[in-house]
DNA sequence: GGCATTCTGATTGACGTACCTCAGAAACCT
DNA sequence: AGGTTTCTGAGGTACGTCAATCAGAATGCC
């Protein structure tokens, strides 16, 4: 008996089919006695149930919103690109993903559009969005009717959302730091924090670690205090120029969230590039560029194939009630260098 | 309609379900302007077989057999254990997994345990193997018989494998010389290379990739030539410690493969551990927790359950006759610092 | 003990595909 | 035209599960 099917559950519970799947499938209408011998039996004999055959009797179709920022972002662009390449091949597994593109600053947006949904349409949203009341409180709503929600890239803890894709991002923080602290060597010098992150609590978070470590392990390095471009990249790159050419002791600068293309070319424009140590954030065509220019020393990301993959494992798992392989859930903190480029 | 069945293609072209079967299943018996007729109405319609129904109806069940390096590894170890869990949750989608571990260095048993699978038994092989002549033979013997085989870890390109599903080793090693020049500093210095890999093509790759970054980009760093454990760690240990003290002028230590337990212990007798830049291969719970000590400063990593799910994926994939998605079975070259351990 | 209520069994028809049989149609060959 | 071969259609059963029905059994209540 390779795989017992609910008949062996039946036959070694001495119950009829009809009771076993009354079981399973959690319908009343069974004696609580009854139910512990059925459950016996699908213990004793290691019973799982085939989802696919399930899956292909009830005619399920999962139906998954995904809502992500709108907007030009690197980063969110090549997010977008691996949820439609996942849409394609879950296509064949009854998955139905939705992308919502609300404006990532206004959090009315995003309420609007989770406002939408409801269980009768969506089995499960996976939402990227800045931490703000109105956005925990429509994802707690929704959490309260029954719809599983799984926070993207950066959490939304006190929301009470299902589960948190991405990265620790403290820890990244960190990460940067010592990797800015030991690429930049022994010598004193002063360290440039850039920032311009959507979201506030992973940018929040990044600098926390990142003031951490450097704190901790490299007094000899002075980290300026942080220039923040709010999304205007006009003044940012005016900025960031004249803070490169005001600090001759500049060995590095940190870019905390998007916004490289802006210190790309205010680094070109100081003709500085290659002498200081550039740290930045997520892997998009830009930063890959620049570091097999030489022009950023390494980056932290995330893979977002994995991001995207892990949401869609997960919001299936919350609505089979299955659990997951943690180990499998758990996005990594990437470090890329020009070497290890993938 | 939202998911065309075979009933729709057999409307569409205007033929009956049983052709429409035959022509899907590759099966004799039509004519050719029919099949044509058929492959035209999928087309349109945009069909895509549901798997999952068609497994259920033909009772399919996948063998597969992995062929690991028998002996106390701890990346064999960990990789075994990814295993082992990737067995259990596959077991729900009708994948039953073999695991044969053979003497790493006897390429008679390695070919001996290939020579008990055939088709008859087993729907897909992984092996992490030596690459000598007699396991490329029986490889392609294999591959012949018409049964997918794909390498792990360390790659049989000549043998006619499916699918290699590992790092690029000469990459891993680059990164290894990136991170030791950077992290050991400008000050002139030595660096010992150290070297007990089971697999000598992932190991030559390594050093090869290692020694073009260090000539390459750090010429004040001497590489020494490396020492080599050939499975024998008394000796190692003799050899390691009488090194590290006979090299004042020592800054950095790496570790190409396993015995990075011998290593740890002749770094902690030599008293130099912490002032050493010391890159290893693996993370294991050994390494992990030298990380953690900072008795490492960096580790080059695969994840192993990436490693294992996406040689299970890839096999499938053979089996089915599916394409696969690129992105998601390419192994990224993982860099571990203590502040980024998954 | 009689009755209402709650459980349970037996049975049936899907779902999308595979695989089989058998009869009959179409094409090919003299 | 006749016979032979090759294709095709129609229909059935199966896979493991869900969902529903209906009859009948067990239980609880007075």
């Amino acid at each position: 008996m390779v795989k017992p099917t609910v008949h062996d559950i039946a036959k070694e519970a001495g119950v009829s089919l009809a009771t076993v799947d009354r079981v399973l499938n959690a319908r009343s209408g069974v004696r609580d006695k009854t139910v512990a011998r059925v459950q016996a039996a699908v213990a004793r004999l290691g019973y799982v149930r085939d989802t696919h055959a399930a899956n292909l009797a009830r005619q399920r179709l999962y139906r998954f919103y995904f809502v992500l920022p709108e907007g030009e972002s690197q980063f969110v662009g090549t997010l977008r690109a691996a949820l439609n390449e996942a849409i394609q091949t879950q296509l064949a597994d009854r998955v139905a993903v939705e992308l919502l593109s609300v404006p990532a600053q206004d959090p009315h947006a995003v309420v609007r559009a989770l406002g939408t949904l409801s269980p009768a349409q969506a089995d499960g949203v996976a939402i990227m969005a800045p931490e703000t009341p109105q956005v925990r409180d429509a994802v707690a709503h929704l959490n309260q009717v029954g719809v599983p929600v799984v926070a993207l890239v950066s959490d939304l803890p006190t929301s009470g959302r299902d589960h948190f894709v991405g990265i620790n991002n403290m820890s990244a923080g960190r990460t940067a730091g010592v990797l800015m602290g030991r690429f930049a060597g022994p010598a004193p010098g002063e360290v440039l924090v850039v920032t311009n992150s959507m979201l506030a609590r992973d940018s929040i978070e990044r600098r926390l670690g990142f003031d951490t470590v450097m704190a901790e392990n490299f007094d000899h390095l002075t980290v300026l205090p942080s220039i923040e471009s709010h999304n205007d990249p006009e003044r940012m790159l005016a900025v960031v120029r004249h803070a490169i050419d005001a600090h001759p002791a500049l060995v590095g600068i940190y870019s905390m969230g998007s916004g490289n293309r802006t210190l790309l070319q205010a680094l070109r424009d100081s003709g500085r590039a290659h002498a200081l140590t550039v740290i930045a954030h997520e892997l998009t065509p830009l930063s890959r560029q620049a570091l097999i220019d030489g022009e950023m020393d390494a980056v932290i990301t995330q893979n977002v194939g994995h991001l995207v993959r892990s949401a869609l494992r997960v919001l299936r798992a919350k609505c089979d009630g299955l659990d997951l392989i943690e180990s499998q859930e758990r996005i990594r903190t990437d470090i890329v260098i020009r070497e290890n480029l993938p």
